[in-house]
DNA sequence: TAAATTTGGTTTATTTTATAAACTTATTTA
DNA sequence: TAAATAAGTTTATAAAATAAACCAAATTTA
């Protein structure tokens, strides 16, 4: 019962939304996901910038006909992170 | 699946960990969860004092002996927070 | 028995985070 | 062609977490 640490980068509730996403569409993007947690296109953008930071998702700039398109995608690391955090949070909340 | 927003003051490592032990304990004292959660007393002494400012819990200060001794105890918000809070973060983690 | 140490905390200061506001660049639309 | 919108980024501010410093009483040690 012992309980661990938990990764501080996915204890955000922010980030641990787009994670979410991200761990069932196997893609998003920035509108999508802006839309899909109800963020503000700041705080969304820099949260996503400590994600890819960490590799926990990759972050492709490119254009989709003329405006700028965003895409997201969780990482091998990603995964793996987010299924460490999600057993550490189990002995918190039972 | 919309993910609705988690309480703030439930989001929070250390003090999760507070009323994951008081959901199971009954009542604790100060020196035992500083034990189990492994925090300064400073912190500690802090992040009860949210706590039971929101009335999550209560804090009952009086001399066991000769010391000092402060018992903790969650309250019934305290308990329907934590399991709506559980509920809301399962969206998050399912 | 006086000084040092420990216990059980609280208060204040510092660092880190999260969030919002302001800004940029390009694109439509009126 | 001026104003509005889209898709972001950067910078500033507010809020949180944490640590460091402090305090009073009790206990231990020299």
């Amino acid at each position: 019962m012992n309980l661990k640490p938990l990764d501080p980068l996915l204890h955000s509730q922010l980030r641990l939304a787009i994670m979410s996403i991200l761990m069932s569409a196997e893609s998003a993007d920035f509108v999508f996901i802006k839309e899909k947690t109800e963020s503000t296109a700041g705080n969304l953008s820099v949260q996503l910038d400590k994600l890819s930071q960490a590799d926990y998702i990759t972050v492709n700039k490119s254009f989709k006909g003329k405006r700028p398109n965003t895409k997201c995608k969780i990482t091998r690391k990603g995964v793996r992170a987010f299924e460490d955090y999600v057993k550490a949070l189990q002995d918190y909340i039972g």
